[in-house]
DNA sequence: CATGAATGAGGGTTCATTCAT
DNA sequence: TATGAATGAACCCTCATTCAT
């Protein structure tokens, strides 16, 4: 009754077998994601979805009671990637200058995979419910503020926390504006360089580069 | 046909008098901009937005053509106030970094003012036509390279172009970031504080604090 | 907000000219008792209103908000053709037997007349929320008490009360018999005959014709 | 093809074993009374009717082909109970008044234990096909006419062909009456004092008590 | 110019029924 | 025999748009 690990967990479904609610709500998000793209969620059809995922309208709807369900699906597996993963990568012991770096260059590279959701994210967030947004919200904080600890930990010199928090967001945001700048970033750089020099920004904001270069 | 100054020049009213359409195109503009705050585009209904004009929905269409139509209008204004606005801020022949940072700031505090402008275009950009939104997105690249050109020009040690570029751009979604993260950023910075300390990050990033720090 | 005299009362429309409101829900609830005596309220499209009330599907939406509001919009058109013409006739000062007689009278030919109001009122009562269904069915306590003490009031010798509620129910679903089971009777009474028997038996029942049969 | 004693038997079952046919058509009647006595036949669905069944939706239609079949079903186990169970009752020689008293007595103790399947007929009866309605109201016409006859037969005083016809309908919505009428009848009356009251009526209509009061 | 009643295509959702296992 | 996932016609309702006044 309490304490469900995913938002999609709340969401009840009329079929037993959960096997196959799990391969179906799969096909459900995938199809869905690739429609919120074009069209965003309001201007993309149930029905549609249910073409798109492979299957009939009344298909769909024993899956699903609602289409803000299917919103709700297609964060929660967003919210997994972006954020479990995330937390895969970040959640670390080594509290070192290196691997802190190399946490942000695996948080680039991670938007770039999901350069398509963190655009949902941005754009269909406010056609949540006021409770399940907070609840997406309430993750990215976390994170941002994993990364702030992180910075704090391994900056080579006393790091006000403010600063730490404020490049923290820096970090994530410009991760985010690799994805939806696209069509101007991604022509002027590669994924390589776009981290290389994000990350040598960092290490001069943190003042590295003024004692040892030789990185 | 072609050549027209601003998007809303190509919206055909049925309505003769031109300054009573200007006169009632702003009312509609500044009607929907609140509505779009509250619930997007997709969800405001065009009764709403003849109500909350202060007119009937017969006249809201004297005035404007289809719904899209009100989109447009309201990116057009958004335009001008973000970009126009942002453009006599940036154009300046005054080279010198301490223009730059005056730039910057300025920049910032007209995002804060136009927050829920920002939001706005970031939200709804994708339900304008392709060729409407390729409109918006150049003004913004055109902007983001003035602030490139700008810091080069400013730059007390000679700059790589891509650095700048990427310092251009990190700026401006600095700023869309202090709009729409406010429910998180808010709580932590004032205007002044996030202000100060993201030029500070800039000066760093130019190295100029390794220098002189009696700024 | 408080104290409408009528269920139709409570239910909003977006016309604002309340003439045509009037107008048009009278060629809703026309066409509606037409459809649903013939299907009952569930197997009625609302689609199917709209055409029988002679306008498009969205303009049915123009003066009700909701399928079940059409319902409502019935009942209370029922409600005040049954009981507020019933109150009419049974509200009276002068109570002499003869009276009571021709208040019983004008309920029958009442009934007669509303013969299809009275079906939809037993066979759609069950689809009206709750708290509508109890003030239909207060309405029908509040007549069938006012007949008691009019009988009671009216008896030739002393009634016992429980005896004249009693009656006073017999003869209201008798009433409501001769709509629902047209099919048999009205094949083997007229109107006329149906009431001088029916009223006769009432008569019988109060021992009148013991005393004086010479009616 | 014709002549079954039961609608049912018109109701084909692709199960071979006619005694898992009756076993599960019961199980399938006494849940559908259930249901629609609460909700009525068109906002039941089948799946409820399985489920309450006990059985699933697929094995639901191997019993049935239709849910029209399922109120099929139910009135003929209806009528089955309320008019093959009044004929045990009425069918009688003894044509004595006090039979006669017995009669009734008898048919409103059973109208009471049958309540809700009486509500099912009268709010579902528009539901059947128009000849399966017919049967259902031919039986009606029948057993009326069986009282109609015992009336005749032992009034004590010649009556009126047409009068006992009509007390023979006014038993019948009576015993109807203490049903739909329960939540204000039943308030104010016993089924003891109900019945006396009524047959005492009868009497009175018979003129039995101007006689012999000494009942 | 302004109004607002009328329109109907189209959206979300339900549910009786089928059929492969 | 029993199951339950799949289907899609059909339902209720919304809302952008039109046009007579």
């Amino acid at each position: 009754m309490e304490g469900e690990r995913f938002m999609s967990d709340a969401i009840k479904s009329s079929i037993k077998d959960s096997n196959l609610v799990e391969k179906r709500r799969n096909q459900i998000v995938k199809a869905s994601i690739q429609l919120f793209k074009q069209k965003g969620f309001t201007k993309t059809t149930t029905r549609e979805i249910a073409e798109a995922s492979g299957f009939s309208i009344g298909t769909l709807y024993e899956y699903v009671r609602t289409k803000e369900d299917v919103l709700l699906l297609v964060f929660d597996t967003i919210n997994r990637n972006v954020y479990d993963r995330l937390e895969e990568v970040i959640d670390i012991k080594n509290r070192s200058l290196e691997n802190l770096l190399k946490v942000i260059e695996a948080y680039y590279r991670l938007t770039d995979q999901l350069q398509e959701e963190v655009l949902i994210l941005y754009q269909e967030l406010k056609s949540l419910p006021q409770d399940q947004r907070e609840k997406v919200l309430q993750k990215e904080v976390e994170m941002v503020d994993k990364v702030k600890e992180a910075i704090i930990a391994s900056a080579p010199s006393p790091i006000d926390e403010k600063d730490a928090l404020l490049i923290a967001n820096n970090i994530f945001v410009q991760g985010h504006m690799w994805g939806f700048r696209r069509w101007s970033l991604q022509k002027q750089f590669t994924l390589e360089e776009y981290i290389e020099r994000q990350i040598d920004f960092v290490l001069r904001i943190l003042q590295v580069d003024c004692q040892e270069l030789n990185r």
